[in-house]
DNA sequence: GAAGGTATTTGACTTTTGTCAATCGCCTCG
DNA sequence: CGAGGCGATTGACAAAAGTCAAATACCTTC
């Protein structure tokens, strides 16, 4: 078959218009037809992909996975942070940008959830200060012991510090020694108030917490080294606000989590506006858990954890 | 420097448009802004590179390598032969595209006319029949005598003779013995007449000659081998109606043009649709030449001389 | 050569987009 | 702490693009 000579006149069409700036009734007029069948031929133009939004400048490929992990993980929003910005301070970059993205999700009046973590604890730090009266910072789970470092009263102290906002903390422990004594705290009006209250905040911030020997979990002796091997043996993937969730998201059947005081995860869920900041790229399956479990509505992640992610959940539909 | 927000939402907001195909005003919506920050957005997207006209698809590399020198050469439109396909049968692809194209923008009523060559009698041939009454043929240059076989008179007869349209021809050599007796010839008023109404044609088909020890004027014994080569040293690119022509595309100062019968080079380049073929790919300086003369305003090559012409006209502004 | 079906083209109308002056919010500097 | 500058944002209007029914050209097929 010869050239197409509705093909050329398609693709002259395209090209005056996209490539040369043209108006429709110009490229009518320089190609003696009307501009309705121009409006026609650029239509099949765009049909047959002849057009398509580059990502080629590399400034804008992370802006294209971002956009891309959006579609693919039903996300409102994705950053992805730089590889080689995130190397060269990994303390610095991400939890900036979160602190910047987490400014501008918070409205007056907001009730905002803060879970506790390496990342959430940097992401404090860096917080600006600003006056936004009429806040209130909840802590998403129950407390620490005293060593630790990161404990989760810090984190929302210090947030609400820098916003100049009401800060609520949560007199509880994470983790108690016996399921009974865990359900029973649970039920004292004072502790059970402030769980209901954490269905009626507007923002959370956190990060998903890991599995392996060396996790938080473990590390502030909540758990053994064997019982979280053991927990993963049976299909663990990651911790959210101190509690075990399974590959698909969902809360773990398992002692730990009867022992444990904080945030119902449906409630978390029901939150509108999610923030999951990921600084490890070992955070892979527990972010692939907790994106499966909805626990994120805006995610804030690496572009080499974004690559792996697209590729997991491109290829899974 | 962190991520610049205003790129974020630039970027989310030319995806919203252009891969999702939302319109401003969802766009707008989803992204909590008004629409008019949506246009800009847009608008700072494309100016910044975001968009562009894809020229991935093998169908279409051709037809944007067209609209490449379209604009480099300043031309109407071209067309491009792929390279297979003129490969496998070098006398049919090119000649029903020229035919095609030829047909396409003669009008009822038009002067055509039609120089001589290889290519011009291929393109007569595969002419399709059509009912153009009301068109004339005519003759660009002076008759070859007999012996030679693809005459000017039998390419204008052939192409009339199937357009249904009427044949005028050319009552004169191409080439005289003497400068005197051309220069009395052109005066006759039947001669002079015919060379001056090519001026009112409307449309021109043609090719470029070579220059080469076998190219046309050799072999009919307008030139010898030894004056042609000395022409190619003073500077003659290519052969245009019977005429020399220099690598910037004018007539060269030289006795065989004196000689000649045929039309004023600037009476050609009057003609509103030039329609040059080239098939052979050797014919690469002569159509430079033509080019730059301003001889072709519609052009019908192969896919490699395509390429080089791009590359050639590319560097030079 | 007429009939019938299909693809193309167009004019007229509606919807969407581009533009710009006015406004808003924010930051800096005195 | 207020004035002033500056970029971002918007509302409203003008311009451009999209759409669709009707008309037209264009093939087949009989």
């Amino acid at each position: 078959m010869p050239i197409k000579p509705s093909d050329q006149i398609m693709h002259k069409a395209a090209w005056l218009y996209y490539m040369h700036g043209l108006r429709q009734d110009e490229v009518a007029k320089q190609l003696d037809i009307s501009r309705a069948s121009v409006a026609l031929y650029l239509r099949r133009a765009r049909d047959s992909g002849i057009v398509t939004i580059s990502t080629s400048t590399d400034l804008f490929s992370h802006e294209t996975l971002a956009r891309e992990l959006e579609d693919l993980l039903g996300l409102t929003s994705v950053w992805i942070v730089p590889e080689d910005r995130q190397a060269l301070d990994p303390a610095a970059e991400m939890p900036v940008l979160a602190a910047t993205v987490f400014l501008d999700l918070v409205r007056k009046g907001d009730k905002v959830g803060v879970a506790w973590g390496k990342t959430v604890y940097h992401i404090a730090d860096v917080m600006p200060f600003a006056d936004l009266n009429g806040v209130t910072v909840v802590q998403l789970c129950g407390n620490l012991g005293a060593p630790y470092s990161y404990r989760p009263d810090q984190c929302t102290t210090e947030i609400a510090r820098r916003l100049n906002a009401q800060g609520i903390n949560f007199y509880a422990p994470l983790v108690l020694s016996s399921e009974r004594l865990a359900e029973e705290l649970r039920a004292e009006p004072m502790i059970r108030e402030q769980l209901a209250s954490i269905a009626e905040c507007d923002l959370a911030l956190y990060s998903v917490g890991g599995i392996e020997a060396d996790s938080h979990l473990v590390k502030c002796g909540a758990l053994t080294p064997e019982e979280m091997r053991s927990l993963g043996e049976r299909g663990a993937a990651g911790v959210i606000a101190g509690q075990i969730i399974d590959v698909e998201g969902r809360l773990m059947d398992c002692a730990h989590n009867r022992r444990c005081i904080s945030a119902d995860l449906g409630s978390i869920k029901a939150i509108p506006k999610r923030i999951m900041v990921v600084q490890e790229d070992n955070k892979y399956e527990p972010l692939v858990a907790a994106i499966k479990g909805g626990f994120a509505s805006h995610l804030i992640v690496t572009a080499s954890m974004g690559k792996r992610l697209k590729e997991r959940f491109a290829t899974s539909k």
